[in-house]
DNA sequence: CCCTGATTCGC
DNA sequence: GCGAATCAGG
């Protein structure tokens, strides 16, 4: 396999994505994890974390005592400023929102899922309408009785719900506030028809779609 | 063992 | 210039 302008190319990107050399061999094909590390190294695009990098002198010392013995060579002049950035590995988000308690399943018409689409590297490209911010989780708290205080006596509780009332919840479990919504249901849905327009987003027409943004890594490829 | 990047050196 | 072999750390 011949390093072509695009594979070279390619084989930028990658590295400066953070891509292992293994990642970038298996993505480009034909060559090997060594190929790639010494192309990198001949475009003069090392500095990354490196395991054997550690200022220990036994791995810098066996090869170049026998390459250069007789050859001391003088000061360096000054190494460059070395940056130590590590190049952070992509990796898909780990907490998904979580989903609104249905405690008695939805009945029919269960929403369509979002459909995403994984770039390579593993990102997950966030769909349109999918752009709020993640709800933190909440912090472990104290369990309380269902409806321990007199201002709890009107609000849905657990086991208030039914198959008629909006089981959308308000607040976080544990907490002594913590009940549903109560209204009545949207027909078909599990929520009242205010929360089923914050469940469930409509499909905007393509053409109204925001385009993904430009990837760094130059898009999906064609294999 | 697996993984990683660095380096060497014959081609 | 290329990359397999090798080294060394995690």
């Amino acid at each position: 396999m011949a390093w072509t302008d695009e594979r070279i190319d390619q084989l930028k990107r990658l590295w400066g994505q953070g891509m292992t050399a293994s990642q970038i061999a298996e993505e480009l094909g034909g060559v090997s994890r060594n190929a790639v590390i010494g192309k990198a190294h001949r475009l003069g695009l090392e500095a990354r974390p490196s395991p054997v990098k550690g200022g220990d002198a036994s791995a810098a010392a066996a090869a170049p005592a026998a390459a250069a013995p007789a050859a001391p060579p003088p000061e360096k002049p000054v190494e460059k400023p070395a940056p130590v950035v590590a190049a952070p590995k992509p990796v898909a988000p780990a907490a998904p929102a979580p989903a609104p308690v249905a405690a008695t399943p939805a009945p029919t018409a269960a929403p369509q899922p979002m459909v995403r689409s994984i770039g390579p590297g593993g990102f997950q490209r966030q769909a349109p309408g999918e752009q709020s911010a993640p709800i933190t989780p909440a912090p472990p708290r104290r369990l309380v009785p269902a409806k321990p205080s007199a201002d709890m006596a009107d609000k849905t509780g657990l086991l208030d719900l039914n198959d008629r009332i909006c089981k959308w919840p308000l607040g976080h479990p544990g907490e002594p506030d913590f009940h549903f919504c109560g209204q009545p249901i949207n027909p078909g849905f599990p929520y009242c028809l205010s929360h089923c327009s914050v469940a469930y987003q409509a499909q905007l027409p393509r053409r109204d779609r925001r385009p993904p943004p430009p990837l760094p890594f130059g898009g999906p490829r064609v294999r």
